[in-house]
DNA sequence: TGTACATCAGTGAACGCGCGTTCACTGATGTAC
DNA sequence: TGTACATCAGTGAACGCGCGTTCACTGATGTAC
């Protein structure tokens, strides 16, 4: 008694058997047994696996680009430091959640080449954050709370690179960070990116 | 005529198979044909594919730990900037090749664990060249090269993060960097950690 | 030196299995008159 | 209202294929006397 198509069954099914199951082991079979249907039933809605594939990528990935809209619509709002401690937290869930699936899918490049095909095309892609971030950076330099000379663009990409290389640690060792963890190393990298290493604050 | 054993192009053919055709293609048929053996030598060589694959892992796979194990061996020497800049390019070009096929393993969550536990035992893992990095950013600040109150971990996981994901972004979009390009990024993230974002330098 | 045997790296051919995909079909629902 | 037909979501069973793996083997090399 589900609202949702059979599509869109299938689609969650096959999002939920990538997460679980892994990529290699994501097959018609399993697919169709979680979504509840036959796999001949996929192909009613989807060319092929390839097809089915690029469209869980497509609208079953999270996003956090809306976060960083909004920052970046009203900047000036909040502390500077709360609202970078506030993305890097967003940023380490989000990269946490999607990087098992989105690394999967390096296994296929014929796959990956269509699917980073496919995001240019729509004008998506895993680089929008970082770009959205800078936007918001230069907003906040032109508000006068970062120094006039500072690299917003260089600013973001640490900032973000350092929340998804943590995402992919604690994915590599299989440790969900509690919490507590997260907070304490938002902190932690906001601070230092905020006043450097060789200046004094 | 080659003065390998057996089993070292087995490793090498599998290691190039994984590269050039993506871990999913990396059959035994492919890894045989590649290496000039038959299917059933891999087996006299290896346990199973399993097997095969974790050596691959262990015995193919890049390193960059020693770079940084020299800069902590002898900290003060040349400018601090120009050693950031430098380990940031060698990070970039590390992830780029070692990204691809490690994050294939996360298609399989059982290899993922296998590799994981072995690199555990082993007093091995992708977190150690930050611990590294981190601690010559220490050796630095007791040089006073680095302002007391400075957090050097931080720091680490700003400067690789931002490699790392960089590293990503490129293989994404499968896009390899021209140089020029790698070098004028690792200037700017240094820069940016070094001065921060909100004192003057 | 010749002969008989042991060792051992490597192989061709076959195996069972699970994969993605297709096909002819069923049965419920909608439509025409 | 009843009847005949069209539509359409979904299926069971089968398909060919390529996978990982195994087995009985071959032939070159080493060793004993």
């Amino acid at each position: 008694m589900s609202g949702l198509g059979t599509r869109d069954q299938i689609l969650d099914a096959a999002a939920h058997v990538m997460r679980t199951r892994g990529f290699a082991r994501t097959t018609t079979k399993e697919i169709a047994r979680a979504a509840g249907y036959s796999e001949a039933t996929l192909y009613k809605h989807f060319q092929d696996k390839s097809d089915l594939f690029l469209a869980v990528l497509h609208e079953r990935l999270p996003s956090f680009r809306p976060l960083l809209a909004d920052l970046a619509r009203d900047p000036g709002r909040g502390s500077l430091s709360d609202n970078l401690a506030t993305t890097a937290r967003s940023a380490i869930a989000f990269y946490l959640e999607g990087f098992p699936v989105s690394a999967s899918i390096f296994s296929e490049p014929e796959l990956l080449a269509a699917h980073s095909a496919a995001i240019t095309r729509r004008g998506a892609g895993p680089h929008l954050p970082m770009q959205e971030l800078a936007r918001y950076l230069r907003a906040e330099q032109q508000l006068g709370r970062i120094r006039p000379g500072a690299d917003c663009d260089a600013a973001a990409a640490l900032l973000l690179g350092a929340c998804f290389q943590y995402a992919f640690l604690r994915s590599f060792f299989q440790q969900a960070p509690t919490p507590a963890e997260v907070e304490g190393y938002a902190a932690a990298i906001t601070a230092t990116l905020m006043t450097g290493l060789v200046t004094t604050p």
